[in-house]
DNA sequence: CCATACTTGCCACACAGTTGCATTTGCGGC
DNA sequence: GCCGCAAATGCAACTGTGTGGCAAGTATGG
């Protein structure tokens, strides 16, 4: 049997969930679909364009990458250093906490659900966002 | 007796911390620090470079505020919206929530206390920042 | 296989923040 | 009060991240 991460078995989830949205099935789409949904974390702009050069350029990644959020496909996560990172919005609830590495910069999905804390009179809570910072598993070596 | 917001005794209170600090009183710290002293709220580059715009230029505000964060006087909130704001640090908790206003992009400090949640093993856990999304009270109308 | 509407590629642009370097200025010592 | 020097500033040009316009290409229903 072969791994889960097969490339092969990824691009057909990928296809598989494009035509679930009803939506065209390109090359851009299934390469940057399999590649967010290969990856355990979040991934940024400059990462998938590393690895998706041939496959199509900067802006088209841009506006496939806004598209799967509109989609609710994938969501966002906007770092402190002002890089938006995507990553698929089926792995996990979404409201989790990111873990911010601050020596190699990467950021990873944390499994801990957010609780909402109280909020003072007159705002109108919405959503909640938890960021963690410190050193990965990689880099405390 | 004049409110605490008076600008001279802010300023005031700002020479009298850059002393403290060892460092250079300038007109561009001073004006930064006693702006940022008599906001409620963390402060984007664009709103401080719009006051100060006849202080100092945008570059030297640039470094004025990064100065004060390196320096431990002020602490930086990377909002969603990828732009960096400045608040004083002695005003509060480090360890605070800030709510991002959906509607006017405006950041506030929240008074609840952030709690770290347990991190898988291997992570090492530095610090925690939550931001809160929603409305603020003057858009909520 | 065709028509058409949706995608893509390329260009230039907008915005946030940084770097290099010459000029100015705060501050300690006289 | 004046001097000298290191620190701070102003200006111009640059980097990095993301967007908008428009012509050319392509996935899909018929």
């Amino acid at each position: 049997m072969p791994a889960m991460t097969d490339s092969t078995e990824l691009n057909l989830q990928a296809r598989e969930c494009l035509i679930k949205h009803g939506a065209r099935v390109t090359r851009a789409r299934c390469a940057v679909l399999a590649m967010l949904l290969a990856s355990s974390r979040p991934l940024s702009h400059h990462e998938l364009e590393q690895q998706l050069a041939d496959i199509c350029d900067r802006v088209t990644l841009y506006r496939v990458l806004n598209w799967l959020v509109t989609e609710g496909i994938a969501h966002r996560v906007s770092g402190e250093d002002r890089v938006w990172r995507f990553a698929v919005e089926s792995r996990a609830d979404h409201r989790h906490a990111h873990f911010h590495c601050n020596s190699c910069g990467e950021v990873f999905c944390m499994n801990s659900r957010v609780r909402a804390p109280a909020v003072p009179r007159g705002f109108h809570l919405e959503g909640v966002e938890m960021t963690l910072r410190g050193l990965c598993p990689g880099c405390v070596q």
